[in-house]
DNA sequence: CTCAGTTGTAGTCATATTGACCTTAACTAA
DNA sequence: TTAGTTAAGGTCAATATGACTACAACTGAG
């Protein structure tokens, strides 16, 4: 909104104070084996904070917001900075602005968050001031973050539900082995590979391709590709020009 | 977030220049009876505009966020000064920032949605610059609020099938076929009694009360009280003080 | 005082969905 | 050739859902 309905003389004197700094965070969600059991784990990059407050500790990839930029873009533009890739899904997650979230000014951060297929040069971009990180069990990190990744994860797990959100952490086909583990991963518990793959053609758009997955030391399991139509992709968004 | 991993020059120039305006505004429900049938429907308060852009059209209610305010704070403000009422629900809905939502500034919205129970005093409310709407078949409002209202009203369709929610628009005790009627009113179709009862006794959290909704020609009802756990409601938002 | 009208409340029944489990198919490695 | 492993399909009981019927409990008209 852009005016109170009712002026009073706190609105007035409000309106010409400074108003809280607005930035842009996004929470950036891949899939990478995890490195003790090999199974695939969610993972998620974080930056290293340069100057203070909480020089030197983690935080979410981010920035202010920018005149020219709408708010996915900032986002998306967070994402690229970071990771060098292109979403394959990019949704608003919250807008944080409680009081003392950053010990010196007052910030106002709307959060994104976001699934990529991490690329072999987006995983080597890591630095000291880049890195990827297992999404459960993070360290301490600057600010509020801690808070807003633990409710990026709640979101997620419960997103999974609606299906098509874990195609964008896949590739363009994929095994309905693929697909369980992702299940798996995110809600961190295992499923029945047979109630799944049932529940899966009940439900989901996706359809056989005349391929199979070559190379293990059992039966090739045939490949599956998405159908779902991109418009109910990001079901539960207002259109992004808004 | 508070700063960029890369310090590009585009950066240090944005961070001098002006920030984008940033506002809260309010969707707020309540039911009323409609003046044709007689049930109950959805309505919400809006306010007429007293100065350009816009000005004499209806918008949600709202106001510049200040400093010294929490987001939800903001938006119980924004809400008592419209109505005088105090919410029984209120969660942010979404954040809207599009590059051209307000013809001559750039305007940051982050709008929350309330239920409230309107009293009498409340109604009365009513002026040349404050008037309840039926919540589907509005006119033309001001800005984008238009595409706020609908997308209000998708997620408030679609949080009703986790329940609880529909209690926030009822009182202390009530019947089950008050009940019946919000989910008819939110959902816009009607649903079998006997059906309804059995699945809110598997899965809502209610109880019995002793007591009977006297006065009706027919059979009186039997009242019911919400036993859901605070907790639990706001199942969805991440706390308040982020 | 009786009965028609209305709404609350409980139950039936066919169908769909879910979770646990079993069986067979198809491949590799030893 | 065989043991091991995963894919893929099926059965079965338990549970949930939607359409519908039957009965209960009240008011108000006559």
């Amino acid at each position: 909104m852009e005016r109170t309905p009712f002026i009073s003389a706190a609105n007035v004197s409000e309106r010409l104070a400074q108003p809280p700094a607005l930035a842009i965070s996004t929470v950036i969600f891949a899939l990478r084996p995890s490195e003790s059991s090999g199974r695939p784990t969610l993972w998620l990059p974080l930056v290293r904070r340069i100057r203070e407050p909480f020089e030197g500790m983690w935080a979410l990839p981010g920035g202010p917001l920018t005149q020219s930029q709408s708010l996915q873009d900032a986002a998306a533009t967070n994402l690229a900075d970071t990771t060098g890739l292109t979403p394959n899904y990019l949704e608003q997650l919250y807008a944080f602005g409680g009081l003392h979230r950053s010990p010196s000014q007052r910030v106002v951060s709307i959060v994104y968050w976001a699934m990529v297929q991490p690329t072999e040069a987006a995983l080597a971009r890591e630095s000291d001031n880049v890195r990827w990180f297992r999404a459960d069990g993070l360290a301490e990190l600057a600010f509020d973050h801690n808070q807003i990744v633990d409710y990026a994860l709640w979101r997620l797990r419960n997103k999974m539900a609606y299906g098509s959100i874990a195609y964008h952490l896949l590739g363009e086909t994929f095994t309905l082995a693929q697909v369980r583990e992702v299940y798996e991963a995110v809600l961190n518990r295992t499923l029945d590979p047979a109630n799944f793959r049932r529940q899966l053609k009940q439900t989901a758009h996706i359809e056989a391709t005349d391929e199979y997955l070559q190379g293990g030391a059992h039966r090739p399991p045939r490949l599956y590709r998405y159908t779902g139509d991109p418009a109910a992709e990001n079901s539960g968004a207002p259109p992004s020009s808004l």
